[in-house]
DNA sequence: ACGATATGAATGAATG
DNA sequence: CATTCATTCATATCGT
């Protein structure tokens, strides 16, 4: 059974902007019209299946920084994405999946969402990126997506850090490494003209 | 050409009285008068009167938590429901509304029923369903559906306490001496002022 | 039968 | 992190 639950899935949208990929990535349900002609991103399969790879088998749920970028990095392979995109889509699934058992649970309350810890580096069999072999030996066996070493563990409690405070330690990180002509972030420098916080 | 918007409401009485199997066994849905039971929830009318109740006359439009439990709670007994359907409904009959309103800026200017907020101190009559008094059965008390707090004026405590810069990298207990937050893009305010909209 | 409309459901983005 | 807004998809029902 299990007639639902799999609502659409426009995969991703290049109407003339970015074509970066499309070669066989996604497309696997490129069967319903998608006319995702919009501004906000679309994930391709891939994306989000890597996503929860990482959400689920290694416990990332707000990723710092550091590691949205590399996240981002290694997703812009199967389709457009950016920093932001996947920085929302943790805090998104990680409230929506709180927010589900708030409001279905309303008997049992004590039955937390069967996570278990990442182990350093259990995720040997990191299957994250089909197709796409990272360059980095990886012999340690460990996703390049996320922090090899130390990534995992406990849940950074920075995310305001992203909006509110540029607490950045200024680390002289030789990022680079991108031939893109889209720098780190494409998020750019969105200066804003507030800052009041509740505080 | 002129949008009448019917107000079509399929009036399903719960045929089950208490609860419609929905086992995806019976795909029967050809008739109106047979539960069509597809796939998504079809408020009753009393359920759909209750909740138009609770959102113009007690003014809800956005419960949280609690509020939705009761509310699927008391409207459980006239169908099945679910606590994200309350959520999705008055979710979706706010962004309507909105949109409805927002849509009709030229043609009729007609006042969209204009709700208006519980003078505080008002939710005193909790009668949600008048005409009818929901059973109170005998044990859940949950008909005070019309009553679920003060919800209206700022009843919500926004606990948004947290601490702005409090990056701490802590189980960083690798050999990884210190992770550097090298890079953050700024999420705070995308000020891209771009909202197209196409349709 | 098909198109339009209505509405439940889902999710990206944003705010507090 | 919780809550909310905006869009979009999916499906049902009705009108023609």
């Amino acid at each position: 059974m299990v007639p639902h639950q799999q609502q659409q899935q426009q995969q991703q949208n290049q109407l003339g902007s970015n074509d970066q990929d499309s070669s066989g990535g996604d497309s696997g349900k490129g069967s319903i019209l998608c006319r995702q002609s919009s501004t906000r991103w679309s994930p391709t399969t891939e994306q989000i299946r890597i996503l929860k790879e990482l959400y689920y088998n290694n416990g990332v749920r707000s990723p710092s920084g550091d590691q949205i970028q590399r996240i981002s990095a290694t997703l812009r392979q199967y389709g457009k994405i950016e920093g932001k995109n996947v920085f929302y889509w943790f805090q998104n699934h990680k409230a929506r999946e709180r927010q589900k058992t708030r409001l279905s649970s309303s008997t049992t309350h004590h039955h937390h969402v069967p996570m278990h810890k990442p182990t350093s580096s259990t995720l040997a069999n990191n299957n994250i990126a089909p197709g796409y072999s990272p360059s980095s030996s990886s012999s340690t066996g460990v996703i390049t997506v996320g922090q090899i070493g130390n990534f995992g563990y406990g849940s950074i409690t920075m995310e305001k850090s992203f909006r509110e405070c540029s607490i950045s330690a200024y680390g002289s990180r030789t990022e680079s490494a991108y031939s893109s002509p889209y720098d780190f972030f494409e998020t750019k420098r969105f200066i804003n003209g507030k800052h009041e916080e509740g505080q």
